[in-house]
DNA sequence: CATTATACGTACTTTATTGTATGTACCCTA
DNA sequence: TAGGGTACATACAATAAAGTACGTATAATG
């Protein structure tokens, strides 16, 4: 739950103010947020099969990270209201617009960290 | 600090092995990392002219977050070993590498905040 | 008739991040 | 000689995120 009148919050806010990229960061946080939603972009759609393609995320976080992605306009959630349960996830216009930014992001990750174990095994 | 025995720790490195995302993640995790490089980007190379050019950031924060970039090989610390103490902050190869990834994202986190806020406002 | 599968919800504990307050050592300027 | 600037460090409190354990309803399968 966030506190609305911390500094914390108000900071957050007044970054947000300023130019997108936190705004950015700020949708994207969470350790498991990116992972979900590139695996919806590789074509998974179920609860289910995102939970297997993370293989070892916990089913509150999945639950609670989609809602995020949902309520920040990244999602969309169709639930087909059978039973047993039946739910898809996809890409909204502009989470799909993400995709090729992450797919840059994860080029660059792989050099940083190349980069960065190389630098601390030489010594 | 953090605890290495942790499953909160462990599933950080069991993502960051998966793909170069989660390690770009947390590399530029928390809330003033990506403007503090940004800031840098930009000129700004003194630790007085980044903590004005953000305007709100604590200094604990800024020291902090500084050390980190650094130890993830983003930016380089040059101490003038003066009194009273003088010190620039560059952007390494790798850090010059993420600019236009984040100018990327910045350009996306404006879309996907007016996007969000409009459908919001339609209610 | 017990198990598995679906897609969650809720209460609780553990870990991590952020912010606040204060102190440091020295220099320069008024 | 008092105050401001430089670039931090440290102890502590507040807030947020992540993980654990357990429970739900129903249907099909063995």
């Amino acid at each position: 739950m966030r506190k609305l009148a911390s500094t914390n919050f108000e900071n957050q806010k007044r970054l947000e103010s300023l130019c997108g990229l936190p705004h950015a960061m700020e949708v994207l946080k969470g350790r498991w947020k990116v992972n979900i939603l590139w695996s919806i972009s590789l074509g998974n759609k179920r609860y289910g099969e995102i939970k297997k393609d993370i293989g070892f995320i916990s089913e509150k976080m999945l639950t609670q990270r989609l809602r995020e992605s949902e309520a920040d306009g990244l999602i969309i959630r169709k639930d087909f209201q059978t039973i047993p349960p039946h739910v898809e996830y996809y890409l909204t216009e502009i989470g799909t617009d993400l995709i090729p930014v992450l797919d840059q992001l994860c080029k660059w990750g792989y050099k940083a960290r190349n980069k960065n174990d190389k630098e601390i095994s030489e010594h």
